[in-house]
DNA sequence: TTATGAATTAACCAATTGGTTAGTTAATAA
DNA sequence: TTATTAACTAACCAATTGGTTAATTCATAA
């Protein structure tokens, strides 16, 4: 093996992150290999002689972006929380990969703008969604456990949890998502956008709460 | 003039139309010069007959797109409902807007997921915001006098008013946004999607309300 | 009828692109 | 030492791309 075990990255892992980058700044289209290369520092073939073509890169890209999105929002604890702080806790988790992850998002909002053709033809989600840990999934999924035993406690009323956590991820996502328009219209002034999520957060919580709480 | 005035589109039109078709379909870099001629049945050297190049055909397709958007967006009414129906009609116009035009929706979301940079480039979002009409805008925009009202006469708590629209529309668009994902893991049939925006939109509708009412 | 400019076309081009290949270097095992 | 294979490189290539151009058709006005 001519491979430099010294450094921290074999040539293969090296593709895959620079490859990542490029595609999270083009898109699949718009994305040069030459650039790939160039960004990792190696020879353009070597894309070739790792991988079968850009087509594959893309895909292992994906894989790799959507195994470590899901890995962050799967991490939601089995407590027996007060609801605010399970709430708390659901926002938190998805404002807080938003606010580190920003790249991945992006290519996670560019794959859904293009019907998430590839997501579907990899068979990507699929394969995520059988996890036993997948919040979504409404047999295992410990979302849905914590507040099913609260509905049957009368903490809150009866309500279709699919739905609310699709509302909860949709609001804290929106943040994120359509950050452009909201810094281009003066929502907020852009140094203020770690401001403004905390206050969205807050805005968040009491609203899903009280949303949750009210009469049936 | 050739130009044939019988048909119902100028080739200037047509050009437009079809490359808004392929810049959906494909992004702007995956988006193909010639297709979109072949798409308008015209020959390609029309395309910068009438238009600088790529970019700019591009740019006029996204300030149309953005501009059919937004006149869908603003026609909020100036009656003086109950909250209850006040908020159907504010989901249900982006709800609409968003079945109608899936393509267009899916054309924003591919500018923001580049972090909306031919959108502030062309500055076709602060032309937008400048609008009497933008809902967003605070001191004209009718969601926020509506509201503003009730406030004042103690039907709901204090709020922020940003911070609830984006909260109403990001859980409207979650819903079109994140599709891909949401028929990937199963969470509905693909052919139950409009009942799947009808029950969303209840969802919505009651949470919201008692979100807004609950306690201060 | 004819002159004029706008609209349209086919053929072309330079540059870029994804991908290949023949040959070289480096590591390992016998 | 040497044979073998993996890792790597430079040069290359066919196909595609955005964009151009010179010539032609068409409509209109004088």
């Amino acid at each position: 093996m001519a491979n430099n075990t010294n450094t921290k990255y074999s040539t293969k892992e090296k593709i895959l992150k620079y490859a990542i980058k490029e595609f999270l700044e083009y898109g699949f289209y718009g994305a040069r290999m030459q650039r790939i290369a160039d960004k990792a520092k190696i020879n353009k073939a070597m894309l070739f002689y790792y991988y079968k073509n850009k087509k594959q890169i893309y895909k292992e890209a994906l894989m790799s972006i959507f195994k470590t999105v899901v890995e962050n929002l799967i991490n939601i604890s089995d407590e027996d929380v007060p609801i605010e702080d399970k709430i708390k806790e659901i926002i938190d988790i998805y404002a807080d990969f938003a606010s580190k992850n920003p790249d991945y998002l992006r290519l996670v909002q560019y794959e859904f703008s293009r019907g998430g053709k590839d997501f579907t033809k990899y068979n990507i989600l699929k394969d995520v969604s059988k996890s036993q840990l997948f919040p979504l999934n409404p047999d295992t999924g410990k979302i849905f456990k914590y507040f099913n035993k609260k509905m049957k406690s009368g903490e809150i009323r009866n309500i279709n949890l699919a739905h609310l956590i699709i509302s909860i991820a949709g609001q804290v996502m929106a943040s994120f998502f359509a950050r452009p328009l909201f810094e281009a219209i003066g929502v907020y002034k852009p140094s203020d956008f770690d401001k403004f999520i905390k206050e969205r957060k807050e805005f968040i919580v009491k609203l899903v709460l009280d949303g949750i709480r009210g009469g049936n």
